[in-house]
RNA sequence: GGGAGCAUCGCCAAGCGGCAAGGCAAGGGUCUGCAAAACCCUCAUCCCCGGUUCGAAUCCGGGUGCUCCCUCCA
C-alpha cells in the first residue's frame, strides 16, 4: 500500500512520491496577522498538521515552511484604526496565533518565515521578472503579465476569458490586463523598503512564491491552503514562479474545505464569525481538534454546537481508554503480551494506515482508535492482563496518536485538595455512609472531577461540563 | 453568467460496483451501595426520477436542494 493523495491540479488522486527520495519539501499558506484567527483557520492548520505528521509517520522527513504574511493592507487599515505600528500589531497576532495552534495540537514548522524579513529575496524575484519581459513597472508599481503567461488558469481551470466574463474585476487605468496583478505596490512611510523601482511593499502573492523557493527551491513537493486561495492566490503564485524560474513550482496541489456556520459562510458582515480562542476556552482545544478530524479535509464541514459538542464527548472517551490502561498498570501480572493481542494490535494499525494512506481519512483513521479504544478496555478488565499486554495497547495508542495528536499530553494529577476529598470519602463508603460519600462525590465533581469506582480503586477524570 | 463540490440513521460522518464503518445521542441489559465508566444487545437500503449491470449509496442522464470560488479571505 502507498500514499496516495488528491491533486487540485489534476482533479484526482495520485501516488506520492517526493522528488528527493525520503525528503518532502511542504508550504503552506500562513494567516495575514491583523485578528484573532477563526475555526476555518483552524481548520487549515489542523489538516495540513496531520498531513505533515502523516508524512513523518512515514519515515519521510518532512520540512515544512508555514508563512506569516505580516505586512498588507488589512494589517494597515487596523494600525491605522488602533494608532499602534503595523509591526506591533504583526507581533501581537502572530503570539496569539501560536498560542491557538498550540491548544489545537499543531506541530511547530520548520521554518516560520515573515514577509517583512524575506523582501530581499521578493525583490529578486520580482527583478527576474521583469528582465524575463513578464512584469511591468508603472508609476513605482510593478504588475505581472498575465498575458505573457499561456497557462495562466491551470489550477482553477478557469480560461482566461471566461475570468473576465461576468466577475467584476477591478478596472485600473495603469494595468495593461485587467487580470494582471500587483508584485510591488508603490508606498511610504514606516511601512515601505527600497527597491529598484522606488520605495514601495510587496503585493499580496509574491511573498508566498519567494519565501517558499528561498526555504524550499524552486520545486516543491507539496503546496498546500484552503480552497478559497486557488484562486487567485496560489494560481498567481505558479504564474509568478514558473515564469521565473521555468520549472514546475509544487507537484501536489492540496486544499482543505471550508467551514461553515449555521449553513452559511463566515463572515464579519454577518457577525458569525466564530474564533478557535473562544471555542477552545468553552470545549477545550482537543475537543475542536476532533470535530476537525472526524470529518474528512476535503469536505465541506458545519459547525454547530451539537457537533462540537459530540466531539468533546469522544475525546472524553478516548481519554478514559488511556486511564483505564494507566490505572491498570499496577495491579496487572508480570509477563508478555499474548500473541493474540499483538495479532489484534497489528490489524487496528494496518486498518489505521491503510485509511490515512487514502487522502489522509481521519474519520476512518478514527474507527481505528475506537477499536483501539474497545481493545483497552478488554485488557484492563481482565483480571489477568498481565503487564506486557497493557504496555503493548498503550504503546500503540501513544504512535497512532503522534500522527491525530488528540490525547492530552500531560498526566493530569489532581490537586491535593480533591485527592483529599477523595480519601475521605473512600473512608465514609467503607463506613457505608453513602450519603456522606456522595455529598463528597458532589463536591469533588464541582471541582472539577468526576470519581469512578473501579476494583483497583477509585479512579479520577477531569470533567469539562460548562 | 462561468468554474468546483456536496446531498448516507435524531446529530456528525466513512464508503468509490458485490451483504450500509465509526463517533455522539437514544432504548434495553450486565456491573455498582447508588452512580459513573466500561461491556453486551437494539437502532438506516443511502434526496427524487429514469438508465447501465447478474448486482449500484457507489457508474450514466435528468431533476430538486445546499455550499464554495470567479473580490481580501483557511
Amino acid at each position: 500500500m502507498a500514499l496516495v493523495l488528491f491533486n487540485t491540479m489534476t482533479g484526482r488522486k495520485e501516488p506520492f512520491a517526493p522528488r528527493e527520495p525520503g525528503v518532502v519539501r511542504m508550504y503552506v499558506c500562513g494567516p495575514t496577522v491583523y485578528n484573532y484567527i477563526h475555526i476555518g483557520n483552524g481548520r487549515a492548520a489542523v489538516a495540513f498538521d496531520v498531513i505533515r505528521r502523516w508524512l513523518q509517520f512515514r519515515g519521510f522527513e518532512v520540512i515544512y515552511v508555514h508563512n506569516y504574511t505580516d505586512i498588507d493592507d488589512k494589517i494597515i487599515r487596523v494600525a491605522r484604526e488602533t494608532g499602534e505600528t503595523v509591526r506591533a500589531i504583526a507581533e501581537r497576532f502572530i503570539a496569539a496565533y501560536e498560542e491557538d495552534l498550540a491548544a489545537l495540537g499543531v506541530l511547530e514548522p520548520t521554518h516560520r518565515p515573515r514577509v517583512t524579513e524575506h523582501i530581499g529575496p521578493i525583490v529578486d524575484l520580482i527583478r527576474r521578472l521583469i528582465e524575463r519581459g513578464v512584469a511591468y513597472v508603472r508609476d513605482g508599481d510593478v504588475y505581472f503579465r498575465v498575458q505573457k503567461f499561456p497557462e495562466y488558469g491551470k489550477l482553477s481551470k478557469q480560461p482566461i476569458d471566461r475570468l473576465l466574463a461576468g466577475a467584476r474585476v477591478e478596472i485600473d487605468a495603469a494595468k495593461e490586463h485587467p487580470l494582471d496583478f500587483a508584485l510591488w505596490k508603490r508606498s511610504e512611510g514606516d511601512v515601505a523598503w527600497d527597491s529598484p523601482w522606488g520605495a514601495g511593499r510587496p503585493g499580496w502573492h509574491i511573498e508566498c512564491s519567494a519565501m517558499s523557493m528561498h526555504y524550499l527551491g524552486a520545486t516543491l513537493d507539496i503546496h498546500g491552503g484552503g480552497q478559497d486561495l486557488i484562486f487567485p492566490h496560489h494560481e498567481n503564485e505558479i504564474a509568478q514562479s514558473e515564469a521565473a524560474t521555468g520549472v514546475t513550482f509544487a507537484r501536489y496541489w492540496l486544499h482543505n474545505g471550508h467551514v461553515t456556520v449555521d449553513e452559511e459562510k463566515m463572515s464579519k458582515s454577518l457577525g458569525n464569525v466564530v474564533l478557535v480562542r473562544d471555542v477552545v476556552r468553552e470545549y477545550g482545544g482537543r475537543a475542536l481538534r476532533f470535530f476537525y478530524l472526524n470529518t474528512h479535509y476535503r469536505q465541506p464541514l458545519r459547525f454547530h454546537r451539537e457537533a462540537i459538542a459530540s466531539a468533546r464527548s469522544a475525546v472524553e472517551r478516548l481519554d478514559g481508554a488511556v486511564a483505564a490502561l494507566n490505572h491498570a498498570l499496577p495491579g496487572s501480572v508480570p509477563g508478555e503480551a499474548p500473541a493474540a493481542l499483538l495479532e489484534a494490535l497489528r490489524a487496528i494499525e494496518a486498518d489505521f494506515t491503510a485509511a490515512m494512506d487514502d487522502d489522509f481519512n481521519t474519520p476512518e483513521a478514527l474507527t481505528a482508535m475506537f477499536a483501539l479504544v474497545r481493545t483497552a478496555h478488554a485488557v484492563a478488565q481482565d483480571p489477568g492482563r498481565t503487564r506486557g499486554a497493557v504496555e503493548a495497547v498503550l504503546a500503540r495508542f501513544r504512535r497512532l496518536d503522534a500522527v491525530l495528536g488528540l490525547l492530552s499530553a500531560a498526566e493530569d494529577v489532581a490537586p491535593a485538595d480533591v485527592l483529599a476529598l477523595v480519601a475521605e470519602r473512600e473512608a465514609a463508603r467503607r463506613a457505608r455512609d453513602f450519603a456522606r460519600a456522595d455529598a463528597l462525590r458532589a463536591e469533588i465533581r464541582a471541582r472539577g472531577y468526576a470519581v469512578e469506582d473501579t476494583p483497583e480503586g477509585p479512579r479520577l477524570k477531569r470533567v469539562s461540563r460548562s
